[in-house]
DNA sequence: TACACATGTCTTTTATAAGAGACAAATTGT
DNA sequence: ACAATTTGTCTCTTATAAAAGACATGTGTA
């Protein structure tokens, strides 16, 4: 409990200091705030921990996690008193995914490009701003690389993140990237007139390659997926050893390719 | 706890229409609703008749939608404005699942067995004291019996809902099962008694078979799944037509047991 | 045994979000 | 071309839900 650790508790990079803690929060934004809360910790978590996590009060925490319960959209985990995600969304989950082509198809394609490959294997979208892997399958190679589902990542660390934003306006883009963003892991800052330039490359090859950018282990290829002729609504990528040679990435980025472009025709 | 209070007018099932329309209801509660509205519906609707499916002021809904889209919850479909489940519902869902042993495993069962068998197999829960379709795998016979994921269904139709409730005690039941959940699709009514006895059997046999249920054509073979000594946390069943011989049936129903079996182990 | 600190429930106060309604702009239909 | 709807945004009011906090239990530990 309470690890003083992160400076935190700044729940959002707002405009301004909002009106000091402590003011009255709408319900339900409350309730975002929990299941983002339970996104990242991934874990059933106590009530009384829950309320301190997402700073809210005690008492607020209790009711709208009862009403929560109710709905089914949380459960009591396990022992007793602790919380996670419930069933209902897992089922409007489902429906999502019914509803949706891309990803149902999308899901499809990695797992079979991860089979036919070896690599690790990704799906990528734009999350509210934020690139986001959406389904990743992890491949047969003894280390894993591993990046959970609904990982959010600056959009300046990946391959996929220069091409999502192919198309956009330099504006827009500046928009969605922050300062903080360009500062990779490892300390190192990307200048956004690079970034930039990247995007317009990627755009116009029709894939991307990175490497060392997360991690000075990988490399990332990745290829884009189109709703529309120009827009760009996801990604596949391949994540592979950074010293993968010259020719077996080529090979690679054919396959991925191929099935990028399988995947763009019909949405 | 807290039994006292229960007058409740329950939020339940039910048309329950308008309680005294005008009333103002709490931003979360018709958040609620509009998600099992997009669940019932099934495909994207425009904000204006969501507003009126769910019976909510039109300003009202505006904003939450607004609030939902922006969280990602729900995203603008398609063509333009009409709404629908969003990506982070989809996360959230994958979430639940991989915290979730029970249900990660439970699918794979029901796949496999769907594909070993070439029939209809689900796996089963209870979803806020009612019967759900939590995940199902349609199998290969030319006719598809299709039931939706997530549907949720009377427990008295149902050879599920038979060991759902096993281990209960009689009070209990009678709480879960209103008047007209015992009125069959085609007008036949079961009589309590039948039904809890029905209960007391299959939990004694360890498996439950109907005919003719829910529709004439089909057959249900369930078996339950514990999480406990005793307690059921869910079933895996098969869907088949009523004509499937005995020996057939026989043949199914130990490689469905097994398989239920199987899953109960670790949970 | 007593102490410190969680958990879960209830009551009260007041800041505020839900709702009604007016509007302009876009979309219909005739 | 002209109603008749529907859409999306805004303003204002007041019913009400969020928050503070008291209380009764529970759980650990010194």
């Amino acid at each position: 409990m309470q690890d003083g650790i992160g400076v935190t508790d700044r729940p959002d990079i707002g405009p301004a200091e909002d009106k000091v803690s402590g003011s009255r929060e709408k319900g339900l934004n409350r309730v975002l705030e929990i299941f983002e809360f339970l996104h990242t910790t991934q874990r059933a978590i106590g009530i009384g921990d829950l309320a301190k996590g997402v700073n809210a009060p005690r008492s607020t925490t209790y009711t709208l996690v009862r009403s929560l319960v109710d709905a089914g959209l949380l459960e009591m985990a396990g022992d007793g008193n602790r919380v996670y995600f419930g069933k209902k969304l897992y089922l409007y989950g489902m429906d999502y995914v019914r509803g949706n082509d891309l990803l149902r198809r999308g899901r499809q394609e990695v797992d079979d490009l991860s089979r036919q490959t070896g690599e690790t294997s990704e799906l990528c979208m734009l999350q509210s701003g934020r690139y986001t892997i959406v389904h990743s399958s992890p491949g047969t190679r003894p280390f894993r690389i591993s990046s959970a589902t609904g990982l959010q990542i600056p959009l300046p660390w990946t391959a996929s993140g220069r091409l999502l934003l192919a198309g956009l306006e330099r504006a827009d883009i500046e928009d969605m990237v922050s300062e903080e963003d360009l500062v990779l892991p490892d300390g190192r800052r990307l200048k956004l007139d690079d970034f930039i330039g990247d995007i317009a490359t990627a755009r116009s090859t029709g894939y991307c390659v990175t490497s060392g950018l997360v991690d000075a282990y990988t490399k990332c290829l990745a290829a884009p997926v189109f709703s529309a002729p120009g827009k760009v609504e996801a990604t596949m990528c391949l994540v592979v050893p950074i010293d993968t040679s010259r020719e077996k990435t080529d090979e690679l980025l054919v396959l991925l390719r191929q099935r990028a472009a399988r995947l763009s025709i019909a949405a």
